[in-house]
DNA sequence: TTCGTATTTCGCAAATGTACGAACAAATAA
DNA sequence: TTATTTGTTCGTACATTTGCGAAATACGAA
């Protein structure tokens, strides 16, 4: 009965949990694609209040997976490059 | 504002929030390893109540993830790998 | 039939997630 | 200064998830 998640398990259920949702893993791809973003942008593609978006890019910024750089009056937002390569290094292990 | 977000996004973020708990990734990672295994070891391995370890193997079956088969007087536990294959090629190009 | 084994379903509670509009904040434009 | 733009936070509502123990189910063994 003792403890045999690892830390790896744990780090790939967050991203994936930050991964679990359709306008998440628009976001996501979006920016897997292309690069950078801004919310504006998004938030004309997207079907949902600019509050609601705002909430999913935290999320996806608590998870690490992504980053937000102030050029005003926007924020672009770009993946974390770093827990980007983290997670795909993880996933790809996991599934390979 | 029209709707952008592919049926593939949101059948990658389908099975991200199947993996997007700790137990559950732990039982993936450990089928994708050797294939098969029985409820009760998983049972013996995880720090939880058999009850919740039967409802999270019923969201990765709900997700198609896995597939149980009868064995009495157990259940036998294994990917179901149509689904698995497809979930390792969208996350594949996902992140490449 | 009664018992034991393996697992699921039920009922409940607490925590988390999703979504919206209103209010707020920060900076620039008029 | 006032208005506009861009985005976040707050308050609220509702749905889903997570977890447990108790009860139910299914079947083979005694």
């Amino acid at each position: 009965m003792q403890e045999k998640i690892t830390e790896e398990q744990k780090q790939m259920a967050r991203f994936a949990k930050a991964m679990g949702h359709p306008v998440r893993m628009y976001i996501l791809e979006l920016l897997a694609g292309q690069s950078c973003c801004y919310s504006g942008d998004l938030s004309e593609d997207l079907p949902i209040a600019k509050s609601t978006l705002s909430q999913h890019l935290k999320e996806l910024k608590d998870a690490g997976l992504i980053q937000g750089t102030i050029e005003r009056p926007k924020i672009k937002y770009c993946l974390n490059q770093e827990n980007w390569d983290r997670a795909r290094e993880l996933f790809r292990k996991f599934m390979e």
